[in-house]
Order: C-alpha cells, then sequence, then structure tokens
DNA sequence: AGGAAACCTCGGCCGC
DNA sequence: TGCGGCCGAGGTTTCC
C-alpha cells in the first residue's frame, strides 16, 4: 500500500490520535509481524509501561518515539493503524494490539502479513537494519538535484528500478515512480546513467512535486488504504500515469501503456516519454 | 549489480 | 448466472 505520502499521512494521524497515551500492554496474536526482539514476549515487556512521545517518518518506516526505546513499524503493502475503544470487536486481519492506559487500543491490521515491527534503545535504530542502509529522504532540503545526481551517477540500472532502491533514495513506490517518470518525460526502462542533467533536474523537480502535492491532499487510496481516522486520501484522482493503461495521456492523448519491468507493473506515455 | 523468486491473502477476470 | 482457477497487487529481502 503506502508510499511516502501515505505513510506521512498517517504519521501525521497518529500524532493526533496517539502521541502522550501510555501502553499499558500489548497483545500480539501474530508474532511474524515482530522482527526484533526474536521473542513476542521479550516485544511485549519493553514496549509496555512505556508512552508515545512522538511519531515519527524516515522513508516508508514509522518510528514510534517511547520514554527510551523506540518502535520501527514498516506497513509493506497492507498494513493499517487504527484506534479503537478496547471494548470494540477485533476486525478480521488484526495482528497486534497496543492497549493503553485510558481504555483504548491502537491495533495493527495487516491482510497479507507482510508488516514489521522492530523495538530499539533509542539511537541504535539508524545503525542496524531496517534503516541503516536507507537513502535520501526526497522531501529534505538536503534532496538537491546534485545530491540526487551524486547517487546516480555510473549506475548501469534502468531508472524505475533505480528509483524503488531504497538505498539510493527512500519513499517512492511503484505508483509515484510511475507518476513521477511521467510528470518528467523520461520513459521508466531509460539506462539511469544515460539521464542528462537537465532530465535529471525535471526527474529532481518531479519527485519533489509528486510527492509533495499527494502529502497535500492525504495520499493516494488505491484497494483499501485510509489513514488512521478511516478517511481516504484523494490523490488517486490526480493520478497521471499509474492505473491508466489504455487511457489517453493527459498531457498529448496517446493511450497510456503497461509492460512489466523488474518484475513491476509499469505505467508509461510512449510519447511523452520516449526511449532514448 | 541486477533480476527473479519468495513471503501472504484476496479480489478481479477468464473460461467453462 | 455461478463457480473454479489463474494472475496480480502499492514492498522488501534473499538468493542466484
Amino acid at each position: 500500500m503506502p508510499e511516502l505520502p501515505e505513510v506521512e499521512t498517517v504519521k501525521r494521524t497518529l500524532n493526533v490520535l496517539v502521541r502522550g497515551k501510555t501502553i499499558s500492554n500489548v497483545t500480539v496474536l501474530l508474532p511474524r509481524i515482530i522482527r526484533l526482539p526474536e521473542e513476542p514476549e521479550a516485544f511485549v515487556r519493553l514496549i509496555s509501561g512505556q508512552t508515545i512521545r512522538e511519531v515519527e517518518r524516515r522513508g516508508k518506516f514509522l518510528r514510534f518515539v517511547l520514554d527510551d526505546m523506540v518502535m520501527i513499524s514498516h506497513l509493506r503493502m497492507e498494513g493499517r493503524y487504527g484506534v479503537f475503544s478496547a471494548e470494540e470487536p477485533l476486525e478480521l486481519h488484526t495482528h497486534v494490539i497496543f492497549h493503553f492506559t485510558d481504555g483504548t487500543d491502537l491495533r495493527y491490521k495487516d491482510v497479507r502479513q507482510f508488516g514489521t515491527m522492530h523495538i530499539f534503545r533509542t539511537g541504535e535504530e539508524w545503525s542496524l537494519p531496517p534503516l541503516h542502509k536507507l537513502g535520501l529522504e526526497p522531501l529534505d532540503p538536503a534532496f538537491t538535484v546534485d545530491a540526487f545526481m551524486e547517487r546516480i551517477k555510473g549506475r548501469t540500472t534502468k531508472i524505475k528500478p533505480l528509483l524503488l532502491n531504497q538505498e539510493v533514495i527512500v519513499g517512492i513506490g511503484n505508483i509515484y515512480a510511475d507518476e513521477a517518470l511521467h510528470t518528467a518525460g523520461i520513459h521508466p526502462a531509460r539506462e539511469a546513467s544515460s539521464l542528462d542533467r537537465q532530465e535529471l533536474k525535471r526527474l529532481h523537480q518531479a519527485i519533489v512535486t509528486t510527492l509533495a502535492e499527494s502529502v497535500e491532499v492525504g495520499g493516494s487510496s488505491i484497494k483499501s488504504y485510509v489513514n488512521g481516522q478511516g478517511e481516504m486520501g484523494m490523490f488517486q484522482h490526480q493520478l497521471k500515469a499509474y492505473g491508466r493503461k489504455q487511457e489517453p495521456c493527459l498531457t498529448c492523448g496517446t493511450p497510456i501503456e503497461k509492460i512489466v519491468l523488474a518484475g513491476r507493473g509499469t505505467h508509461y506515455c510512449p510519447q511523452c516519454q520516449l526511449c532514448t
């Protein structure tokens, strides 16, 4: 499901809903979700009694800052958080429940069971998986054209798979990769190192504006995505390439094509995004 | 370095 | 119209 704009939206929502709440206990219904510590009992013990001080985001990861621990949570494809009264019946596919002292729950739901949670002592998370090798944060001022070029220089892979590589730049997934490349007028299968400075500048700009505009409207709601308050994002109505197979390009009217690139469905305009 | 498979379940689509 | 089966889905890791 969620790429940078969706995770950013979830982060903002969680800060409204659970910041300041104290965890009294945790119920782990699907141990596979908990990756660190290895024993779910240890996870429960470490986190019980801690207060959520802040929820932050790094790439597509949520970072729950507690008293002296942090919990790193990745939603993968379909993970979702929701706040409920403790008496409400559990929805299907609820895997982890954080019980608060005020009688409410933060519940993690994930149909495909791909999501992950890690706990670290505050500060130790940056030098260990899964955060230790993350790339540039695209909405950070440090994401300049030069920094972007530096990361891309000499890479022989195709530009779309490179945009999806979280060690290069974080937060871009299949939707926003297709959107940014369409906006920049660059074919997704172009060899990364073949892009000239002007093209890289356009792509850099397209990445920043696409992600920022989506954050502005609460992300994209495709399939079941909703934020922690059950609200839908609106950016899906502004998509120009993703999911528009055979529909006319909004720029030139040519039907959008869908191909498979590095195993991912890839949408592009064969007229606006030439391969050379 | 880069591609493919694997991790899961569900929903959509095709064909009988 | 109804149902079984195949395919693909927004991510990441691991294994060639």
